[in-house]
DNA sequence: GCTGTGGATTGAACCGGTTCGATGGAGATT
DNA sequence: AATCTCCATCGAACCGGTTCAATCCACAGC
């Protein structure tokens, strides 16, 4: 951590002015009763030394104490935390908190810098959507019920007590694989998420549970690790079709989120195949954007502005609240949004995938 | 302004607790000295007054200085600025700033409240997508350059010598008219954005210009407002398009971005219309997600991420500087990009729009 | 019983600003 | 010339934390 060169102070300034830190403190705040040729001389002092009042220390004694929470999302070019935030921040605002805003990237440790600075810069509480991992180290966010810091995560993390919103991942993957296996098909492939994901596990729990109800074997060979942006699958899309024969080719594929579908429909367009007459295609999410696209992408319909209003509403209950209190759980609803991605299965009964040995 | 109710202090903590303030701040601060009965003790005031620390006061002392920038953009669901965004937050990254963001959501109050908070809470400098209006109150601004907090702005503001991102949005929109004009168009229509968006009256400009250059008269009716949504652009769309006789209706349409014009292209799927065929439309901006879209809307790039990395940029190299130095204005380089959504004027020759008067 | 030791706690100084009553000096008034 | 004003500036106190040298206390060792 490069510790920044020294700033001036206001204290410098005076002193170079040769004036005292009340009168630079006057010009600063353009009070009326300074005279205009000491306004000047330092205004030249601040200028000369690019001098800028901290605002912090400023805060401690002025103003009123204005409201505000910080939500750290993962990824800023994925429209998924976006909508995320936009439901944030409506709902903050809306309760007189300004929701700032900032991402991680996927970096734990620009995670743990993004909680650090926004704590020491005076926000009320924190949403987080964690960055998972092996090598995660959550000491900022135990930090953080140290100091009393309230927080809401969006994903569960393992032995950190703390409030969560989130959907039933598992349940909502269930009924989707479910849903294909009923309309016939037999050779589904799923395009998994981060590997670190809580979601993506849970979602890939959720196809293990529907195979585990049918006829059908599962197998971890189904499981195509993929990721959670377009060219992952768009990429996993490639590997999974091309120069594969029809009769060994899934019929079906269900995808981490919508981004992955949207890749792999791009794969499909160029390699010539059809969806769903070739290939059904499922996404997960419901991104927005969806409605802009055609053929429409399935998809599990997951209330992202809601996530983010809510977390918001909880998390403002808890900054609120006179004595501490203890961390909620929610869990909202999801539900699947067949559209026209999604068809039943074209395979001959001939070419059936695996079925479980009796 | 509603003024908070005064929160817990350190001291009301340590009195209550009958230690003293450095006790209280060793336990905050997990430090092994504190005896376990005593940190019990004094956690468990801490829980019954819901005390917390305040950041700001906790910063001044402790700690290096952590480098961040703010943005604040005009909405949080207009992928525009979510694109921008991620080019700031992408390049002050790179140069160690922490970016946050938050949204004024079009409020002008709004706008100011951020950009009070973001420079109280200690950003080292602002970009800043401007609320504009008859009625803006700029002195949040002015109070910046008075107390040397540099900023960056991304849409012009008459009257603040500031530095500014942008492109030539009025040869971009001139050069998109003169392609149409060129292509046998001559019942063009404009729907503009909100009337006091700069960029809005300088596309308007463009389009006035374009006609100007051409043997076409230019008339105000040909500037439909509608706004910066897609509902704007499906409500102009309706507007000018249902219940329009084929003679008389645009042949093609320009749109102030590509929310409106995708709003359009719903409109005019709905009316049973084709694109290009029976009109053609031209977006602004060209949004990532035009990607995974069909038909391809024509638009005018933007680099989008370009300028917010630009504007970070700049930004960080005000505040390096060691000195204060002059607002600069770069202008990014915008290009049209037909695509599909354009074609030649398919309207006979007989119903033509006006020409000027000889 | 006295001293030595080390862990726990205290309390004063400090951080970089703002605030506001006190002060000083120039010009007006008598 | 003495006094009165008023304007501009000063400087001390304060905000809510952190830091650290000093102190205090309990217990061990002799």
């Amino acid at each position: 951590m490069p510790r920044a060169p020294a700033r001036p102070t206001i204290s410098d300034v005076a002193s170079e002015a040769g004036v005292s830190k009340g009168t630079v403190s006057a010009v600063l705040n353009g009070k009326p009763t300074v005279k205009e040729s000491t306004r000047k001389r330092v205004a030249d002092v601040i200028a000369r030394l690019n001098y800028r009042p901290s605002g912090p220390a400023r805060l401690r004694v002025a103003g009123p104490h204005r409201r505000s929470i910080g939500l750290v999302i993962k990824e800023m070019d994925n429209p998924y935390y976006i909508e995320v935030a936009a439901g944030a921040l409506a709902r903050g605002r809306e309760a007189g908190y300004t929701v700032i805003v900032t991402s991680s990237e996927g970096d734990h440790a620009l995670e743990r810098t993004a909680v650090e600075l926004l704590v020491e810069r005076g926000v009320d509480g924190l949403i987080i959507t964690p960055v998972l991992g092996d090598d995660a180290d959550l000491s900022h966010l135990f930090e953080l019920t140290r100091r009393n810091v309230p927080f809401v995560l969006l994903e569960s993390i393992t032995g950190v007590p703390a409030s969560l919103i989130d959907v039933d991942n598992e349940e909502a993957m269930r009924e989707v694989v479910r849903t294909l296996i009923d309309a016939g098909h037999t050779r589904i492939v799923h395009f998994s998420g981060p590997p670190y994901s809580m979601h993506s596990r849970e979602r890939i729990r959720g196809m293990e549970r529907a195979f585990g109800a049918s006829p059908l074997a599962f197998s971890d060979a189904m499981v195509r690790p993929a990721g959670a942006h377009l060219e992952d699958g768009y990429r996993a899309g490639m590997a999974a079709f091309r120069g594969v024969a029809a009769s060994r080719r899934p019929t079906a594929v269900t995808c981490y989120n919508d981004l992955v579908a949207l890749g792999l429909l791009r794969a499909l367009d160029e390699l010539g195949l059809r969806v769903p007459e070739d290939v059904s295609v499922v996404g997960f999410d419901d991104l927005a954007l969806l409605d802009y696209m055609s053929p429409g992408l399935s998809s599990v319909h997951v209330p992202k502005e809601e996530m983010g209003a809510r977390a918001a509403e909880l998390l403002i209950r808890h900054i609120e609240a006179r004595k501490r209190i203890a961390p909620v759980r929610v869990r909202l609803e999801s539900r699947f949004i067949a559209r026209r991605s999604v068809a039943r299965c074209p395979a001959p009964a001939a070419s059936r995938g695996a079925r479980k040995r009796a």
